[in-house]
DNA sequence: TCTGGGGTCCTAGGACCC
DNA sequence: TCTGGGGTCCTAGGACCC
C-alpha cells in the first residue's frame, strides 16, 4: 500500500502557523512581484479567487472581504517543508518526496490498521508543526492520490484519512472522480475523453488498453493500470534534480543588454550553486530571454539558445561565461525585456565522469567554489560574488512578506534574487 | 500600473551510421 | 517500370505536475 501525504493550502498554512489570528479567515499568497493568487485558505477558494488569478483583477474582492494577503516567502515555505517531509519519513523507510508540499510512502509491511496509522501521522504533524495535512492510502500511487482527494473532500466523514483497500472502495471512488481530476490527466487528455463521452474515472479504466496508448502515449496507459490497482508508476527516491532553472520576470521592462545580461549572470550563480549542492556537473546550460508577453502594443519576442559545454562544469565562472555568450546571441536591440531565465541540464556526477583530451574544467575552480559557497552561506549570499553580477539594486514588488520566521534574515535576500 | 516559478517524462522527426 | 533495410542519437516541443 501506499500513503500519498499532501499539505492543506500549504503556503497559506505556513503563514497560519506564525499568525494565528488568520485562522477561519481568508488567506491568499501571491506569486513573485506579488502577481499572481498561488495558495488559498479555504475561505479564499469560497469566496470564488481561482488558482493563478491576477492580482489586480482582485484587488476591490480582497478589500471587501478582508482577504489577508501573502508574498510568497519561499525561505519560510522550504524550511517548513523540510521539517514536515522529516516527520513523515518516520512513518517508512522509503519516501518520496514529491513536491514542496506532497510525498508519498510506501507502506508495505506496515501491520497497523492504517486508517489509524494515518491518523497518527496527521495529528504528529499538526502537533509539531502545526500544519494540517491529507492523507490518502490505495494499492497504487494513483488511487492512492484518489484517496487523498476524497480525503480533502470529506474532512468530516473521512478525519482527513481515506483508505481504499477493497475492491468495491476502488471501485466507488473511480465512479466518483471525475476524469479531468485524475492525476496525469490534464486539460488536453481530458478534452480528447470528453470527446468519446468518458467522464469518471471508472469509465477511463474500461477503455481498450490500444486506445489509451494511442491517444495518450505509455505515460497515459501506465496511468490506466496503475487505476485498475497494477501499480505501474513507481516511487522515484532520487535525490538529484535532472534539472536546474531560475527564471524571473523583472519587476520592470529593461532595454539595455548590461541590465539583462547583468540579471542573466545572477540566475546562472544561483543554479551554478544549487547544482554544486547536490554534487553534479552540467553539461548544457540553457538561457532564455522575453519581452512582456501581455502587452499589446509590441510585438512580443522570446528567444532561446542552447549551449553545449565543452566539458562538464560546476564553476560558477565557467557557466556565466557560456551564459553571457548566449544571451549576447539572442539579445536583439530596441525591445524591453520582462522575463529572462537559466536553466541547466544534462547532468553527472562530479565524482566519476568522461573527461575531455583537449578541454576540461579549470581544476582550480573547485576549491574557489568551495569557499565561496562556505563563506556565502555562513555570512549571506551576497557577500562574495562576481563583478558581472548585478548589484541587487532593482526591488522585486514584495508588499506583503511575512518574516522568516525560522530561518535567517538573510535567506529573505536570497528570495528578492 | 499590474499576469509566477520549478520540475518530469514522452514522442516525432531530423541527422547520422553501416 | 523503376531506387534497401535496419539501426542510434539528439532535440524541440508537448503534456503533465505542484
Amino acid at each position: 500500500m501506499y500513503a500519498l501525504i499532501d499539505c492543506n493550502n500549504f503556503f497559506a498554512s505556513c503563514e497560519r502557523v506564525f499568525n494565528p489570528s488568520l485562522n477561519n479567515k481568508p488567506v491568499v499568497v501571491l506569486s513573485n512581484n506579488d502577481g499572481c493568487v498561488i495558495a488559498r485558505s479555504n475561505e479564499a477558494k469560497k469566496l470564488g479567487i481561482p488558482m493563478g488569478a491576477p492580482a489586480f483583477q482582485f484587488e476591490a474582492l480582497f478589500e471587501r472581504h478582508d482577504v489577508a494577503i501573502y508574498s510568497t516567502n519561499f525561505a519560510l515555505y522550504s524550511d517548513m517543508s523540510r521539517r514536515v517531509m522529516s516527520i513523515l519519513s518516520n512513518y517508512s523507510p522509503l519516501q518520496e518526496i514529491y513536491s514542496i508540499d506532497e510525498c508519498f510512502l510506501d507502506l508495505s509491511g506496515i501491520l497497523e490498521d492504517l486508517q489509524k496509522y494515518g491518523i497518527k501521522m496527521r495529528k504528529h504533524v499538526f502537533k509539531w508543526i502545526g500544519i494540517p495535512i491529507s492523507i490518502g492510502i490505495a494499492p497504487t500511487k494513483s488511487l492512492a492520490k484518489v484517496a487523498n482527494r476524497i480525503a480533502k473532500k470529506f474532512p468530516e466523514k473521512t478525519n482527513n484519512v481515506y483508505v481504499i483497500d477493497t475492491e468495491s472502495k476502488r471501485e466507488k471512488a473511480l465512479k466518483w472522480i471525475d476524469v479531468e481530476d485524475i492525476w496525469g490527466v490534464g486539460r488536453r487528455n481530458a478534452k480528447k475523453l470528453y470527446a468519446i463521452n468518458v467522464f469518471k474515472g471508472v469509465e477511463f479504466t474500461e477503455l481498450s488498453e490500444a486506445w489509451v496508448l494511442k491517444n495518450m502515449t505509455i505515460t497515459g496507459l501506465n496511468l490506466q493500470r496503475d487505476l485498475k490497482g497494477i501499480p505501474s508508476i513507481e516511487m522515484d527516491m532520487s535525490e538529484k534534480k535532472k534539472s536546474i532553472a531560475t527564471t524571473r520576470t523583472f519587476e520592470k521592462e529593461y532595454r539595455s543588454f548590461d541590465e539583462v545580461k547583468e540579471r542573466v549572470v545572477t540566475f546562472t550563480m544561483l543554479c551554478a550553486e544549487k547544482l554544486r549542492m547536490q554534487h553534479s556537473l552540467c553539461n548544457s546550460l540553457m538561457v532564455f530571454i522575453e519581452t512582456a508577453r501581455f502587452k499589446e502594443s509590441e510585438e512580443f519576442y522570446s528567444n532561446s539558445m542552447l549551449i553545449k559545454l565543452p566539458f562538464p562544469t560546476s564553476s560558477s565562472l565557467e557557466l556565466v561565461k557560456f551564459a553571457e555568450e548566449a544571451v549576447q546571441k539572442i539579445y536583439k536591440n530596441h525591445k524591453s525585456y520582462k522575463r529572462a531565465g537559466v536553466v541547466l541540464v544534462d547532468f553527472v556526477s562530479e565524482k566519476s565522469y568522461q573527461t575531455s583530451l583537449f578541454f576540461n574544467s579549470n581544476p582550480k575552480h573547485k576549491k574557489l567554489m568551495e569557499a565561496m559557497d562556505r563563506v556565502n552561506h555562513k555570512y549571506g549570499s551576497n557577500l562574495i560574488r562576481l563583478a558581472s553580477q548585478d548589484k541587487g539594486t532593482y526591488k522585486m514588488k514584495q508588499q506583503h512578506l511575512s518574516r522568516a520566521y525560522t530561518t535567517k534574515i538573510d535567506e529573505i535576500l536570497e528570495v528578492s534574487l
